[in-house]
RNA sequence: GGGCGGUUAGCUCAGCUGGUAGAGCGCCUGCCUUACAAGCAGGAGGUCGCCUGUUCGAGCCAGGCACCGCCCA
């Protein structure tokens, strides 16, 4: 244990993984599977990816929940953060295949079976690294009780569902459009699609009439799509189109016959009014080709080249390749009439960064109107409530108009599809069919399949496991809104479905920490910042401007820090926010060393006021905590951090500490006793945002049993506000500060103490206290003042001696009667306006007349 | 195109139902005062993005504008 009298300085590195290591040794993190869940507290952890090292929304995610599970368990609550990994298909697979390129092997040349091998290989090896993070950063998760989303059981219950949903048809087999990403090969949901403005090139292609009588112009940016082309569209009432509607025009470079129909989804203003339709190839095309009955060509494949429904000399073509080879021969036929710049919004992969295909495919879909009613139901009625509660709005918008779900991914590391083929046989079944010749659908589940079954499928449905009784539905969900509908809502779902209960009563949408330049923090960009840096010490991200290494801030600054961060709106990183929580820890523990140093090996713990500030203490500690409680309940964590602080700095140490110096000195066994009891409550307090250094001053504490973390807070304290000791700290507290002010204008040196009379009500039991802390001695003399400074209920008059400047004392009296005059005019104004007298409220106008007559009152004692 | 949020001190942000603007950092002055110099005490600094309105009174309410960010299509 740290030497508490030699250690001025609070010291993470060295206190950290000492305490760490108890937290995880005694057991406290994995509660027993007993009780009911209205009683118990639980979290199920948004799955970070299993490639994945902590970056800074984890940071504020994870000490967000860890202070909900921290600050629940210290309120007798059973608290069980339930943890886990998730396989993360894309992620997990792209990330190995490109460790095997470096060996030279590609994923088809492995084979299935030996790469799903080596990828299991590579999580082994790699896969519990920001588990380790969580520990560093002192999450108090069920580390015992550790999931994967690919584990037996686990794929168990997902199969469960895919077959159980199957049966009730909701999940379904469809060639439908979908988002191709080139880069990863495979299909992927609308959610990881996202769209970026780009400059493309515009062509106006002539398309001969198969009348012979001239042709029709359509504008396109993708002119090899043209291949694909099954009809030309025109708005109804466009006038220059209407007499050619039904007619037949002649697709170039193919010969195809193309119908001329009529769509109102056409803009006539939009290039030349008349749009190609290519249903294979782009969404809207392939909607206005299913109103039409139009037949769908694909002339693009699946790995981005040009197929053999394409015309032979195209065929194999890469799509760039083809649109030069389509173009090249348009201008050679004098097809094309114009080109020009066009900015418009375009689909990327999210996932690889490429630019979306619209291809049609066979792939698995999933019907949500069903399954979203009752997801929508229990947030309307606000069984389930979102915090800030406007993502109400956002979650019911998208959820009454959402599509069917693509499930199904063409990849090979993740939850394979439970269905086989035998010719025209499918069997759909948890279990592999019966003999020969059957083959298994080849692709695999989204990984948002499996992880939307993770509050339940966690505690081990659908079994009906002990854990799953004690701990589900959980209480509350903390994530970005970036996933509140690639997850949130899909829980939200999948739980109703299939447990009947709503998976958490609560969704809380942190906020997104940016950058210094006021965007989302980018590793590409050099913006991103790692946690670790912050709490070891680490090199500042190149785009920071100050540069250098960041200091060590250790766990509880950084969390801390988050925390305060945490408004309901974005914001910008601020290093500044951990050096305040730095702060914050480095002031508990030289407090502490004061009180512990102070009191005596046999002082115990108890509130035993004997003084008013005692009661005083008490009574603001009752406040600051019944303050953070309710904003901690309202996920309002900047103000809870804030709040701590200012108890902390504003209360505690400016004050009561300062008060209490010569009693502690005195060695009065009262005090001992409350000011321990005053401390450890203040840790009980701080240790939710701030565990390490508090849990390891409570070790320090004489009689302290067992661990903070374990301890319930403000268990039979006593604490209760007073409002007379309040009062009278309050005007203690004023005077001090104002006699302080006129002593550093009027230039009394430091450590003079300055004769003065104390001329005011309400002193009775401060008085000393403001003697000393404004160093002042007090004296009956009748002498002639120097100056008087106005305090509330009344006036110190400073008389006159060595350490005095009377010039300086008139020019502040100068200065403070100028500034009454001022305000007494202002108030004065205010109640001469007839208006707001008869018009604002009469509590108001009587505080403004209040105030007037001790304005003037102050100017008089003057 | 539709929607949401933001604009307050040099920086990062608070500001509840309208009643003369706050914090931390930074800056200035003074202090190594026996818990803490990662500290203490004191101080300077704001036409609350712009315009119009409602009101006795607007950072807060209403309408419009500008710029920034995000979400959905």
């Amino acid at each position: 244990m740290t030497d508490l009298a030699t250690k001025t300085r609070y010291d993470p590195a060295e206190v950290e993984p000492r305490i760490a290591r108890e937290w995880l040794d005694s057991g406290l993190f994995h509660p027993a599977p007993e009780g009911e869940p209205e009683d118990n507290y639980s979290i199920a952890i948004p799955l970070p990816n299993v490639t994945g090292v902590l970056h800074m929304g984890h940071a504020l995610n994870d000490s967000v929940q860890d202070c909900l599970i921290r600050f629940a368990r210290m309120r007798g609550r059973r608290a069980k953060w339930i943890l886990g990994t998730d396989h993360a298909g894309i992620a997990t697979q792209t990330q190995v295949e490109r460790a095997l390129a470096q060996e030279g092997v590609s994923r088809e040349g492995l084979g299935r079976a030996a790469f799903v091998e080596r990828v299991w290989d590579w999580r082994d090896r790699y896969g519990g690294q920001i588990i380790e993070q969580l520990k560093r950063l002192g999450c108090s998760c069920d580390y015992d009780d550790e999931r994967f989303t690919l584990d037996d059981e686990y794929a168990r219950a997902v199969q469960h569902v895919f077959v159980a949903l199957y049966e009730k048809g909701y999940i379904y087999r469809d060639r439908y459009m979908v988002n191709w990403d080139p880069g990863t090969r495979s299909a992927i949901s609308d959610l990881e699609v996202e769209d970026r403005e780009v400059q493309d090139e515009l062509y106006y292609i002539d398309y001969p009439l198969a009348s012979g009588s001239g042709a029709i112009t359509v504008a396109t940016v993708r002119p090899e799509t043209m291949l694909a082309d099954t009809a030309i569209a025109v708005h109804p009432e466009d006038d220059r189109y209407r007499r050619l509607i039904g007619e037949t025009a002649v697709l170039p470079l193919v010969g195809r016959k193309l119908k001329i129909i009529a769509d109102e989804y056409v803009k006539p203003e939009f290039g030349t009014g008349a749009l190609k339709i290519t249903p294979g190839h782009d969404p809207n095309d392939f909607e206005i080709g299913r109103r039409h009955g139009l037949e769908q060509v694909s002339v693009i494949g699946e790995h981005g080249l040009l197929t053999e429904q394409a015309p032979e000399r195209f065929a194999g073509l890469t799509v760039e390749q083809a649109r030069g080879a389509v173009v090249a021969e348009l201008r050679e036929q004098g097809l094309i009439a114009r080109t020009e710049r066009y900015v418009h919004e375009v689909p990327f992969s999210q996932r690889s960064g490429e630019r979306i295909e619209p291809l049609v495919s066979l792939q698995w879909f999933m019907r949500m109107d069903e399954l979203v009613k009752p997801a929508i139901e229990v947030v309307r009625s606000g069984r389930v409530r979102f915090w800030p509660e406007n993502y109400t709005r956002v979650y019911l918008h998208w959820m009454e108009n959402i599509r069917p779900w693509c499930i199904s991914r063409q990849l090979w590391w993740g939850h394979q599809i439970p269905v086989w083929y035998r010719g025209d046989q499918r069997h759909v079944a948890e279990a592999p069919p019966q003999g020969e010749g059957w083959e298994r659908d080849p692709d695999v589940l989204d990984t948002w399949f499996s992880s939307a079954l993770f509050p339940f499928a966690a505690l081990g449905w659908p079994e009906q496991t002990p854990q799953l009784g004690a701990f589900y539905p959980t209480d509350a969900l903390v994530t970005g809104r970036e996933i509140v509908f690639l997850w949130v809502a899909r829980m939200i779902m999948m739980g109703l479905e299939f447990t009947g209960q709503i998976p958490f009563t609560d969704v809380y949408v942190h906020a997104i920490i940016q950058a210094p330049d006021g965007r989302r923090m980018s590793k590409s960009l050099g913006t991103g910042v790692d946690p670790l840096a912050l709490i070891d010490g680490g090199p500042r991200p190149p785009a920071f401007e100050t540069g250098g290494e960041f200091p060590p801030y250790g766990a509880d600054a950084v969390r801390w820090g988050m925390l305060a961060m945490s408004s309901s709106q974005d914001v910008r990183f601020s290093e500044e926010k951990l050096a305040q929580g730095l702060q914050l820890t480095n002031k508990l523990w030289n407090a502490s060393r004061l009180i512990l140093l102070g009191v005596g090996e046999d002082a115990r713990a108890a509130p035993s006021p004997s003084a008013v500030e005692d009661r005083w203490i008490l009574s603001r500690l009752a406040r600051a905590r019944e303050e953070l409680d309710r904003w901690i309940e309202r996920y309002d964590f900047s103000h809870a951090a804030l709040g701590l602080y200012e108890f902390v700095y504003g209360e505690l140490c400016d004050w009561y500490l300062e008060l209490v110096k010569p009693r502690l000195r005195a060695g009065e066994a009262d005090l001992s006793a409350t000011l321990l009891h005053v401390l450890t409550e203040t840790l009980a307090l701080a240790h939710p945002m701030i565990p390490f250094v508090t849990e390891e001053i409570y070790g320090h504490l004489p009689g302290a049993e067992g661990l903070l973390a374990a301890r319930a807070r403000g268990a039979g304290d006593g604490a209760q506000v007073d409002p007379q000791a309040e009062a009278t700290l309050a005007r203690t507290i004023e005077a001090v500060q104002a006699l302080r002010g006129w002593r550093d204008f009027a230039g009394v040196r430091v450590g003079a103490s300055v004769p003065a009379r104390l001329l005011a009500d309400g002193y009775e039991q401060t008085a000393e206290h403001v003697a000393r802390l404004a160093r002042l001695s007090l004296t009956e003399d009748g002498s002639e003042p120097a100056a008087s400074v106005p305090i509330p209920g009344g006036v110190v008059e400073i008389l006159v001696s060595e350490d005095v400047d009377l010039g300086a004392a008139e020019r502040r009296v100068v200065q403070e009667r100028t500034r009454l005059q001022s305000e007494i005019e202002r108030a004065e104004r205010k109640l001469a306006n007839e208006a707001f007298v008869a018009k604002a409220p009469a509590e108001v106008v009587a505080g403004e007349r209040e105030k007037l007559a001790r304005l003037r009152s102050e100017l008089g004692a003057l």
